[in-house]
RNA sequence: GUCCCCGUCGUCCAGCGGUUAGGACACCGCCCUUUCACGGCGGUAACACGGGUUCGAAUCCCGUCGGGGACGCCA
């Protein structure tokens, strides 16, 4: 693969959505920029692509400074450390992107399209519905310059649409595959600038780049299908182009993009959950590959156990990260293997530190402190304590359907009712009132009594149908901990019920 | 459906034309042990299939099949 060098100072960049919590996902990229950028003594740039403000999640980019930053990452500009080639929050670039559309506009590599976003959704619908494969029909592609001015003194909202060329093809270069050719008549003309005035990723991404002027554009498969597009705009603006590495994506074990409906991929949830930063590196570090094996010289001069060719510190990857052995075949997030590595440092940890862990996390003043009032009004003597809140110290609960199912409710019933549960608290805000006004809400909805509706839940948190208050609970334990034990008991139910039949 | 990517034990990786196909997790067994875990020892388990190329193919080529991704005014 490619080994030549460039004059210019590698740059990379990863550049996250703040949509929710921040993605484990992100980490892994975040990860294998943060090597490439190291180890050739370049730049690692952090870019919030926060263009979509439909889905636009105001805490979101803070979670994102800190897990990553807890990961153990840091990177050398962005919006909290500012940097040369600022600002880097694409929402306060939007004159930048601006002027950019002008450029293509002007040299006739855009253009204005006027169709409202209901009739584009018919017409993908048709196209799906005759098979064919969805993709802009072009229809405005060629409107006169008197149309476009009577549009616009409509005042008709409009996007702008790049101008892919109806002959030939675009071929490009991944690092990890080789060429990569996509017949023009199979890319569509993307979107660069919605009728809000905010770029898309294509658009501001590439724009960006060149300007941050990032070499190695990392990042997951999933945009290969795209890149002939970013191609065709670094094109259209004269610009060169960087290296691109795709890097293979992370899979649920059923081999799908990993998902949160199958793994828990919020790095709050692992955390919160006591996994230790060190071990989720080196686990991520191990997907995919990229990290040789000690050759058995090495096993015998230091005396390693085989396992030791798994554990590897960030410093270590640094040192031996090699792109070029990173294999293409998509990774199962296995946890089971993520959890046996952590408990490897776990153990290793002195006696002192793994106390000071334990105190820092799961045993936190902090978390003493909100369950404490919970409990005290209730409880006889201090020795209690434990018994009336264990479930926010174990990881496995599981309740009984003795315990869990409403006494004039059906199984089924229950189980779909649970799944909205855990839909409704997914989408709620994490604080008392929101939580209580969304339950509520839904059970009024489904016609749940807030007495099914909180026992039900209550079942499922606590593995109990007695506890402390319910939605108190739920704020202390933690929105990331609280969606992943539901969903552990769905997909525990869910088990249960198939072998049943 | 169309395009693109990928294909070694259940899972993660080794293997770069000649290996009894190796290691780790998981699983099973044995040892250690008052229990459980840790640790130690051992075991089950894979080159998707079919054609080439070659003296020789897991390794190179082609096809088939299988898996995945993309096809949004999301990123």
């Amino acid at each position: 693969m490619s080994t030549e060098t460039t004059a210019s100072p590698v740059r990379v960049r990863i550049a996250p959505s703040p949509t929710g919590d921040p993605h484990v996902g992100t980490a892994y990229i975040g990860l294998l920029n943060f090597l490439y950028a190291t180890q050739r003594g370049g730049q690692f740039v952090l870019r919030i692509e926060d263009t979509d403000r439909t889905r636009f999640v105001p805490t979101s980019e803070q979670m994102i400074f800190d897990a990553l930053k807890w990961a153990g990452l840091t990177w050398d500009e962005g919006p909290d450390v500012g940097g040369p080639y600022g600002p880097y929050r694409q929402s306060e670039r939007t004159e930048i992107y601006r002027e950019h559309v002008e450029i293509l506009l002007a040299n006739g590599t855009a253009y204005r399209s006027f169709e409202t976003a209901e009739e584009l959704e018919e017409m993908r619908k048709q196209q799906i519905a005759a098979k064919t494969p969805p993709r802009y029909n072009g229809a405005h592609r060629h409107l006169t310059q008197d149309q476009i001015v009577a549009y616009r003194l409509q005042g008709r909202p409009y996007t702008v649409r790049l101008k892919v060329p109806t002959e030939g093809s675009t071929t490009f270069r991944d690092e990890l595959r080789g060429d990569i050719t996509f017949d023009h008549n199979n890319v569509d003309d993307q979107v660069l600038m919605k009728s809000d005035g905010f770029p898309t990723y294509h658009l501001a991404n590439v724009v960006d780049d060149h300007l941050m002027r990032i070499t190695d554009v990392i990042r997951a498969e999933e945009w290969i299908s795209s890149t002939p597009k970013h191609v065709l705009l670094y094109n259209a603006f004269g610009w060169s182009l960087p290296r691109f590495w795709h890097m293979p994506l992370l899979r649920n074990a059923d081999k799908s993009k990993i998902s949160k409906r199958k793994n828990p991929v919020s790095l709050i949830f692992y955390r919160e959950s006591g996994y230790l930063p060190e071990a989720m590196l080196n686990f991520l570090g191990l997907l995919g590959g990229g990290m040789a094996q000690p050759t058995e010289e090495e096993i015998v001069s230091k005396q390693l156990n085989t396992k030791e060719g798994d554990i590897f510190s960030l410093a270590e990857m640094i040192e031996k990260f090699d792109f070029n052995r990173i294999s293409l075949g998509g990774p199962v997030f296995d946890l089971v293997k993520l959890k046996w590595l952590n408990g490897e440092y776990l153990r290793k940890l002195s006696p002192e530190a793994f106390f000071t862990q334990l105190r820092a996390t799961i045993f936190s003043d902090a978390y003493l402190q909100a369950i404490a009032p919970l409990v005290q009004t209730r409880i006889e003597t201090l020795g209690q304590f434990g018994d009336m809140t264990g479930f926010f110290f174990s990881d496995n609960v599981l309740p009984a359907e003795s315990i869990f199912l409403p006494k004039k409710r059906t199984y089924e019933e229950t189980i779909a009712f649970a799944a909205e549960q855990l839909a409704t608290l997914e989408a709620s805000a994490w604080d008392l009132e929101s939580i209580t006004n969304a339950l509520k809400a839904l059970g009024e909805s489904k016609e749940w009594s807030v007495k099914e509706n909180f026992m039900l839940l209550r079942a499922i948190l606590t593995g109990s149908t007695t506890s402390p208050p319910l939605v108190e609970s739920l704020v202390v334990f933690g929105k990331a901990r609280t969606l992943d034990r539901m969903r552990r008991f769905l997909e525990a139910e869910k088990k249960r019920a198939n072998q049943r039949k």
